[in-house]
DNA sequence: GCCAGAAATTTCAAGCTTGAAATTATCTTG
DNA sequence: CAAGATAATTTCAAGCTTGAAATTTCTGGC
């Protein structure tokens, strides 16, 4: 049945981490996810955006957002679209280059945020926190070298 | 500014840590989206549905489907129609309970997976291959303990 | 200066996803 | 046995996400 008799015996336990990986990241999201909605009706990608604006008081280009967040641009512009109409956020044009546009929280998206990222922190402190020090410096260290690879 | 002048130093770190782990999932995510996308027409929520029904061969529930993907119920509906559609997969009524519908691979379904998942296994290997076997083991590890948890 | 190509953003259609409401069926208990 | 509660699934509206095409703007070589 299997066609490589003699494969690397690592192959499937690399597989069974990515799923076991995908599994934990889709458990706890789906709990932050309900937290940012009954808590304060908000979603997800919303809170994303915010929170990349927030690291980035002097604005971004939605270009530079998208790749912050690992999004489309089609979807960066979607959701800025309706953050703006909600005055949370702001685009503004660029005066050396008339194709770029600039994004940044207004005062009310920064209180917001302030507001959100505060229990969001309380979140997934609760979510993880069954992890010893000694697991997390770990994982950190094996995530960091997996985020290396990455030049996509 | 800080509303916890003595919070838990470890704070942070699971934050910085869940951010990351956000990040080397979407980033694995989507390389295996593309690679579904260019070299097999198909998507990440069909490749999830085949390959829970390849691993409950005699078949399972819609509720059991959407309980093993973690995602909701509406959304199994969607996709499993899409994919019935195209004659992979098929439903079939419970005898015994007639509000129950079972899912199972068609015999295409099944010849379609079995390509897929061999080149899926390669595809996901090239992604993390760069982990070491310690690390595998180290991160499985870890990964396991964070699993436990949920009971929701 | 002109023009071909590259770059930033938006638009679009299609598919994904959610949570709530609606439907249909089963169970429980008075 | 008749409600009423519970359970399995689908339907629905709204929002998310993608990748491709369209638009507008810039840049570099001629």
């Amino acid at each position: 049945m299997s066609p490589q008799p003699e494969c690397d015996p690592l192959s499937k336990r690399r597989l069974k981490m990515w799923i076991r990986l995908l599994g934990v990241t889709r458990a706890a999201e789906g709990q932050l996810r309900e937290f940012l909605r009954v808590n304060h009706n908000t979603t997800l990608p919303r809170f994303d955006v915010l929170a990349a604006l927030y690291r980035r008081r002097e604005g971004v280009t939605m270009s530079e957002l998208s790749r912050m967040l690992l999004v489309s641009n089609g979807n960066a512009t979607t959701v800025v679209d309706r953050l703006e109409k909600d005055r949370l956020v702001q685009r503004s044009a660029s005066e050396t280059d008339r194709r770029t546009v600039f994004v940044a929280l207004t005062a009310r998206g920064l209180q917001q945020f302030e507001t959100l990222a505060d229990e969001h922190e309380r979140e997934v402190n609760a979510l993880f926190g069954s992890l010893s020090e000694t697991e997390l410096e770990t994982l950190t260290g094996v995530l960091k070298r997996m985020g290396k690879g990455d030049r996509t």
